[in-house]
DNA sequence: TTGTTTTGTCATAAAATTGTCACCAAATGT
DNA sequence: ACATTTGGTGACAATTTTATGACAAAACAA
């Protein structure tokens, strides 16, 4: 396996144990951050395949990191695996919910770190795309994390955004909101389906503009979920 | 959500909390076993889709009955996750290793229990790559949830797509009303018999485009029910 | 902190789908 | 031709599924 792997902690023995294990990595690096801000700079920077993110960071805790992480466009897939303390299942939980793909509990054997990694690994295969998606007169910017309709730019939350991009990328096809729910959410938070509706709405609310109306692209497939589809509108 | 859920344990908590979380799965048994023998036969019997393995069973140890369950080809993929005791390091690690899913540390919320098994299953809910069907001028696409007629698509409800898919995938052949209703609406539902007649006069009439007259393509065989058949017409 | 935005969930409205009927038309049998 | 059986059709009320507005909690930004 080769993985670069930057490791965010201040605990001595844990970054003993990181590097034990880093040995059995093809390259990998260890980097130290003491806030959110530099640890959220330097991943960026270094572009690193997995974050093994303390969660007791010096002086920002490691939620912080990790939703900066979730919300950039640029680190959204990362692999994020956290260390919690034995006892601290509030913040595992939540954790997972913020969207770690993973969790160890500290102390833990370089045996089961490497497990879990092989695991996540093998489960994450797909990078993403930074290119601009183009779609029935639709212009959808990752990198400026904008969404345009011929020049004129749209608002819309991160969620509308995600959902958009998704719909962008996968179109004429129908989707559950379970499974929409699993590919823009993440399958690690439990909400209620229904959610989906609302999210749908506010997306094609976003979509319409004076001239155009765009959200006529998100169609309804009864009995089974939502459709992208430029079939029909707004080409 | 649903899946059957058989659950191993002796621990009277854990059983408890998975009662209050089976409610909020539609359909779930919870089994006991109280050997890894007796409980591989339970599984194979059952057939669920999920196993909850509660690692220190009474008698053996959950670690053989997994490794039992990989090396049967019957149950080899069955999803399982195991639940170990806080600090039980050195099973987690070597229940990942043997094969389980994922793990889950007790005591655990069942926010945390919810979550885990909804990504679990679906990672695990493998896609049918249904191809789409094409005959008699009718193409069915299973993925957009769509039927085209050339390029126009069709307008239908969810049981007319479901009717239309089944004639398509089972043509020249006559069907009774009894077992359409089998094979579309499911065997275990009651409804009049002549109520498959109102349907297929349903999806005749969104087979009728300004074009041509699709829904000619299903014949009726008197006396006996219907039939989907390309000699005739809409080619 | 305070004010603003985003989010998930509900309650309710709106819309589409469904199963049955009653009645008409066509076919079948005598 | 008449009576009987079988299928076609439009209508309709019940049910199911979606759409929508409102709201409070959470997350954010300042």
């Amino acid at each position: 396996m080769t993985a670069t792997t930057i490791l965010i902690v201040d605990d001595e023995a844990a970054i003993r144990e990181m590097i034990r294990v880093g040995l059995e990595l093809a390259g990998y690096e260890c980097l130290e951050a003491s806030n959110a801000q530099d640890a959220h700079g330097i991943i960026v920077d270094q572009r690193p395949d997995l974050v093994l993110l303390d969660w007791m960071m010096p002086v920002t805790s490691g939620i912080e990191l990790l939703r900066r992480l979730r919300r950039d466009e640029v680190t959204r897939d990362l692999l994020v695996i956290m260390l919690t303390a034995k006892d601290d299942e509030d913040n595992r939980v939540q954790g997972l919910d913020v969207g770690a793909d993973d969790y160890i509990t500290k102390p833990f054997s370089s045996r089961e770190l490497m497990a879990r990694i092989k695991a996540i690994m093998r489960r994450s295969t797909n990078r993403e795309q930074e290119e601009s998606i183009e779609v029935g007169g639709l212009k959808l910017d990752p990198a400026s994390h904008r969404v345009f309709v011929d020049t004129q730019p749209l608002e819309m939350g991160p969620t509308e955004f995600k959902l958009l991009k998704f719909f962008m990328t996968h179109q004429e096809r129908a989707y559950s909101r379970g499974q929409l729910l699993d590919q823009v959410w993440g399958s690690n938070v439990y909400v209620e389906e229904r959610t989906v509706d609302v999210h749908i709405r506010r997306l094609r609310k976003a979509l319409q503009t004076d001239q155009r109306d765009c959200g006529l692209l998100i169609q309804t497939v009864r009995g089974t979920g939502y459709r992208f589809s430029t079939t029909g509108v707004c080409a």
